[in-house]
DNA sequence: TCCTACTTCTGTACCGATACAGTCTGGAAC
DNA sequence: GTTCCAGACTGTATCGGTACAGAAGTAGGA
């Protein structure tokens, strides 16, 4: 008694029509005169009902409207990777005109990594970066809704989106290579749990690994064998910057740094102006993502661009399709070295 | 017939034991026996069954374990603003250890904003910077869920968190005239439609027009009417640097620059380096929310800091504690001036 | 032996809505 | 005056679960 939340129910008796009729005044104007829908919005505006509950409808119709987002392992640290919101951002462009929205899984790292994947009521799920054996991965498989990949778990019979880490990075070192770099650096994420203030992270699904091999790989191929690593506590520029410091001095100190991100390449650039070497004058640096913040950092980054926005716009789309029951095509996407001024030839 | 997706129903005929008992084996382990509970779990493992369905589970137990964020206009927008991002992160720092998802509703600009609020499977609502009047704000109170508001709607009865742009900026204007400035500048966000390439989107809902004026006004009192006006055409760095670029030239250039965001401070940044002017020698720069790049920008950016990422957590902490029934008490927030090395006393 | 107390499991009634297959009404067609 | 039909509305079953109350079965104590 008292102040229930009027349904479909309450307002069909109040109006003197059943509740169908309630139902096809909001869903189907075509079902019923313009006189009686009209009436039964009017009663269901004074009763303050505000349409059909969202829960009750998906349960009957079977589905929700919105697409669920899993991304590695923390939500936190996932909004402070640029890339990662860019990917975001392509996933948001194409969703927005679908009409659809968009839900982000609480990744908490260990235990209910998969039992919020459980609990998301969602059509399709869209995976980006990862681990092949995450429990979200195979608890998103058992669900049975459609799902693609962006990055890390490439999962057969399923849409995939991806770049080739190994021989994206090989275009970072046949750059310096070229430009007669022979003493290289990389800045590195290592492929573990990072400790950050809320607690530990998995930050090195994005193929961190590959991208150190990849380039070390092409730098050797090239005939150059000294190439420092230095590893970064998390992906961010401030680690960046702190893991490339150790690099800025000594005699011997490389004369062009790869950094396997932009955020940590950023990173590298104010450390190098900390210790007053001048990019690129004393110090090229390469970035890789193509995030839209290197093109306005001081110099602008040279960098592996992957288009990471259209990584997520592509791979919503294919979702969307999916769907609807199509069978869309995802596959590789050809990274681009884009030039800029944070690269030149070693002084001599 | 065929493959139908296994339901509770089926696991239980399968299993020989009732639709509740197969429930509970999922969500009361003590309500019977281990041996009967690991028989049950084994039938649905071979029948692939993943678990309650999401859909049916929250529509009987009236709650769904999700939380709706509604932002400005549109979603893709969003993800630009680093300011926005890190309020988002807030949110997810809060969400994350509650087990709960997050639904991003797409506000499409103009139609659908109301819809898709309507259609959001969720149990509250968090709106962050809309309009007084938009529909979204309204469809949110009919729908009759709890729900808490940052910055810009403020709705009695129900939690606010923000800061008073008014004075924040009058911070701003304090500083730099302290500092002995005279001729100063502002670089604002018109409070209208900006045309994104994927569309008109509203982008001035923060407060932006309040800053400005407060800025003028505190600058007045300290006896400085030479304040020039120009304005971005959205809020994001490069529109900062285009709209900054004709404040760096003429005789009577000012000496010190206000952007009503970092975002667009880190912009007037680099129009100032493109223009072969020091920072902060030549030209002072101060900025507004406190974003991490400004610390690592060259110099670091002098800034009002209202600390987004902390106001999105405690206003997500508020809802989770509306949801649960409490009453919690949120409010203003004190912007802080940080200081860095962005800001000096005007050369003579 | 009977009774109480537990543990373990089952039955039934919803949660709020929509699909589908009618039923009813009034008017056009013959 | 029937017959037929389109349009407007209603009844019932069901979507997939969970809350709650009660029914067996099992043990321990008097």
């Amino acid at each position: 008694m008292g102040t229930d939340r009027p349904t479909l129910d309450t307002v069909a008796k109040a109006a003197g029509v059943s509740r169908m009729t309630v139902s096809n005044a909001y869903n189907r104007p075509d079902q019923l005169s313009a006189a009686t829908r009209e009436r039964v919005l009017a009663v269901a505006a004074e009763l303050g009902y505000s349409g059909p509950d969202p829960a009750g409808r998906s349960l009957r119709r079977g589905r929700t409207g919105t697409i669920g987002v899993v991304i590695t392992e923390s939500l936190s640290y996932a909004f402070t990777d640029p890339g990662l919101v860019s990917m975001l951002r392509g996933v948001a462009d194409e969703l927005t005109p679908a009409g659809r929205a968009m839900l982000l899984a609480p990744m908490s790292g260990t235990d209910q990594s998969a039992s919020v994947v459980r609990d998301a009521i969602v059509d399709a799920f869209l995976i980006c970066s990862l681990p092949d054996d995450d429990d979200a991965v195979s608890a998103i498989k058992s669900r049975g809704l459609p799902f693609v990949t962006i990055g890390n778990p490439r999962i057969k019979g399923h849409p995939w989106i991806g770049v080739d880490n190994t021989s994206a990075a090989a275009l970072a070192a046949e750059h310096l290579v070229g430009l007669g770099h022979r003493r290289l650096a990389v800045v590195g994420v290592p492929p573990v749990m990072a400790l950050e203030p809320e607690g530990p992270v998995v930050v090195s699904r994005r193929g961190f690994a590959h991208r150190v091999e990849g380039f070390i790989a092409a730098a050797g191929r090239a005939g150059v064998e000294d190439v420092a690593v230095v590893e970064a506590w998390t992906n961010s520029t401030d680690a960046g910057a702190e893991a490339a410091r150790p690099l800025m001095t000594g005699r011997r100190r490389p004369t062009a740094v790869f950094a396997v991100s932009d955020a940590l390449a950023l990173g590298v650039l104010g450390a190098a102006a900390d210790a007053d070497l001048h990019v690129p004058g004393d110090l090229s640096v390469v970035g890789f993502d193509g995030i839209d913040e290197g093109a306005y950092s001081r110099p602008p980054l040279t960098t592996v661009a992957q288009d990471l926005r259209q990584q997520g716009r592509r791979a919503a789309a294919a979702l969307l399709s999916l769907i609807e029951g199509g069978s869309p095509r995802l596959g590789k996407v050809s990274p681009q070295l884009v030039v800029r001024a944070s690269t030149a030839r070693p002084a001599r």
